[in-house]
DNA sequence: GAAGTAACCTACTTCGAGTAAGGTGAACCG
DNA sequence: CGGTTCACCTTACTCGAAGTAGGTTACTTC
């Protein structure tokens, strides 16, 4: 009868607790939002108590962003991933277009910590992780522009990854809320914002 | 010696301490960010001390809540007088845009507070209120193209809606970081933006 | 099986949001 | 001018959650 129960009660060694901590972690932030979380929660549902999350995250703002860190690094891989094998460069944008809004999709609940920004709240270091990751799309989009359009100036470059970043962003959240007839698929949801850009971005060349 | 003093301590009527209220407040939330501002220090800045703001506010959330409903409100008023006199729909698009830009500019400080999405710790009804922000915009989005694109899909006007606003959002932030050499003017930056946008816009029709 | 260390806990401090209960003073009425 | 009233305002508290000090337990290693 205490079988099950000394496995959740059971020492574990710092990375897998960590993990554990992470998974816990990610599920209450999504679930209550960053305020309203406590850390002494947290720390039940792990079957540990508080000054442990405090021993391996530092606080609770540290906690948040190894949360969106992991999510971070999710992200590029799927992308990373999605784009090898692209014909053309409408065909890898629309494929990283793609990745990005079912990767989101399937993670709904982490990336509400970064699409809704509850990082902004917990601090700058977290703000700063937030930051990071749409940095990380915005490089990404414009070493793709860059490469078939060796001639547009640098400026032109970076507002359309601005754009392109942002428009993403507000998409993931808008088709993700819609259900029954209404529903966008991810796919559907990267053709929309497709047909809007990619003619304006083609023509996209120094005057 | 205490005319001075006098005057910042002075009673004041209700409607005018709750203006110079929103505008302390203002100031600090986008000084420390919301989380670090303290209602103690909103209230002693003004002169008077805490049960005032929850007597005027009902909490901290209503204040930052009131504070953004405040800069929403004149956001809704450039956006409406920016758009009066324009020739076509590319135009009135572009005057929509600069004006957005110019709003965002002149009011860096208020706008962080929604940009940055410091409203998201805060609490629920302070993150419906940044969401109405937006779906004000979007729907002054939808109501443009569809003057212009009568049969063009609902569900293609509204995910191109998503993508201006999430662009511009994007954009703010992006031209208001740069200085010097690199400055970006309102004007350039919804120059940059229709750029992209406006070919695959003007495109957008029943298939 | 003793030493050392990694994992862990109880019990506390601190700080800020929110509140209860009461004081003060200007305006208005008689 | 004396009293009443109501809006403005205060002091002094509670309460909850972040963060911490210092000690305990159990696993490893020789």
């Amino acid at each position: 009868m205490t079988g099950r129960l000394d496995e959740r009660k059971r020492r574990m060694p710092r990375a897998e607790r960590e993990r554990q901590m992470l998974a816990v972690a990610e599920e209450i932030f999504a679930e209550r939002g960053y305020q309203a979380a406590a850390m002494d929660e947290i720390a039940e549902r792990c079957g540990v108590s508080k000054p442990m999350l405090y021993e391996y995250f530092g606080s609770k703002e540290g906690l948040l962003v190894a949360c969106i860190r992991q999510a971070r690094g999710q992200l590029a891989a799927a992308t990373a991933a999605a784009v090898v094998g692209a014909t053309d460069p409408e065909d890898a944008l629309r494929r990283g277009l793609v990745a990005f809004f079912r990767f989101t999709d399937a993670h709904r609940r982490a990336w509400s910590l970064v699409l809704r920004n509850e990082a902004a709240v917990a601090g700058p270091a977290a703000a700063a992780e937030v930051e990071a990751v749409r940095q990380e799309q915005v490089e990404i989009d414009i070493a793709l522009f860059a490469a078939f359009l060796p001639d547009a100036p640098r400026v032109e470059l970076e507002a359309a990854a601005q754009v392109v970043v942002g428009a993403c962003e507000r998409l993931s959240l808008w088709y993700v809320g819609r259900d029954g007839d209404d529903a966008v698929s991810p796919e559907q949801a990267a053709d929309h914002l497709m047909r809007v850009i990619w003619t304006g971005l083609s023509a996209m060349t120094r005057r």
